[in-house]
DNA sequence: TAGATTGTTAATCGATTAACAATC
DNA sequence: TAGATTGTTAATCGATTAACAATC
């Protein structure tokens, strides 16, 4: 890559939000928008949305603000949304059904191809028409079929076994829904959904608002 | 509340992750630990779990470091875990089903108490033993149960108006699913899963390691 | 007592916000 | 041209890290 300069965590977290309300205002006919409307329907200043902005590229023109569709593209671009990408899901149990019925993936150009279990029982099923197969036959899958992301949602205790060997079949992006951290090369990029650490922070933020 | 000092978000959400290592150190019987060896486990400086606990108390001892359960216990009281709370589930698709077949929750003392949907095909269903009611009869059962958080995952389109009529009720917590912001009173606490913003943030930062 | 490790203050680093010249 | 708003530098704020005296 040319541009060098490193993109801290917290902005990439926020492109995603930008993608979204930008799609929106696109929907309902938005042509233009300058940082200080933007910033008002999304509660951030106006500052931060050009600082954000800048460290990608100046997409904005001056007395004028931003193009909806252009910024849209430009971060769509910028996110590397576009392109198809395949994903499989490791554990076929409740949260690994749900991503699978999950369609709003999909409509983003990301494609779930297949479902691993260990479990007899689950193995042969069909889940909106993507099969269940054994775990066995994981490795030999996604090197036919050029796997991007895996999406892990089995049990804690075979969490870091399962994403080792994910690791080793050459996946580079895994989508951790195990309660458990991965410790993984640097090299591979790993983005964490820990429910029940989000549910007791809800907890906490709730008595907090309750103590006031 | 007595003590007014700010705690920031960012402590927040690391105190579910301790409460998660100590949970393990004490299952595997370890009884102390120090700053050092704890921040080795978990990535992260000595000196940011310390400065993180005090902002809450001196939990350790100087010269032999913190005792695991006590630690343990002291972080669950903070996050306010240990008495039971009651939630239910506002919509019954895949996601709302798959949170309430999720067991975790169940052994940290959070409790579904009920589901609610609109479409009359779901109603009157039952999930792991609870029942799916009509969403006419949601406000009732708020008030009639004691409902601490609502569980949001319904669609986006309803989203907003869902969540205003959960405050009207008088919830003070929400766990939002929906792929939408919803704009309540800063008493009303809010943690979102943005699911579909966490995967373009995976896909952003799986490009990002490739282009290396 | 000597060694270890905390609690806490001070230093550093990074992220956010403010300000304004550039320019559409 | 005058007004608006960006891109960008500078100031501020907050969070993380380092350092060390207190003390178990």
């Amino acid at each position: 890559m040319a541009d060098n300069k490193k993109i801290s965590v917290a902005v990439i977290k926020r492109l995603p939000r930008y993608y979204r309300y930008l799609g929106d205002l696109l929907n309902v006919g938005i042509v233009r928008i300058s940082s200080k409307e933007l910033s008002e329907k999304m509660n951030i200043t106006a500052s931060q949305i050009r600082q954000d902005l800048n460290n990608f590229g100046g997409f904005g023109q001056r007395g004028y603000g931003y193009n909806v569709e252009f910024l849209y593209n430009e971060i769509k671009k910028i996110l590397g949304i576009g392109k198809e990408y395949k994903m499989i899901v490791v554990g076929a149990g409740n949260i690994g059904q749900a991503l699978v019925n999950y369609t709003d993936f999909e409509s983003n150009g990301f494609k779930i191809v297949g479902i691993f279990d260990v479990n007899p029982r689950l193995i042969g099923m069909t889940i909106r028409g993507i099969e269940v197969y054994d775990a066995d036959k994981m490795e030999a899958f996604i090197k036919n079929n050029e796997i991007d992301i895996a999406i892990l949602t089995i049990p804690k205790t075979q969490a870091k076994a399962t994403a080792k060997k994910l690791v080793e079949c050459g996946i580079k992006g895994i989508w951790n829904f195990s309660p458990m951290d991965l410790e993984l090369p640097k090299s591979i990029a790993v983005e964490n959904v820990h429910l029940t650490d989000g549910l007791m922070t809800l907890i906490y933020k709730t008595n907090a608002v309750l103590d006031k």
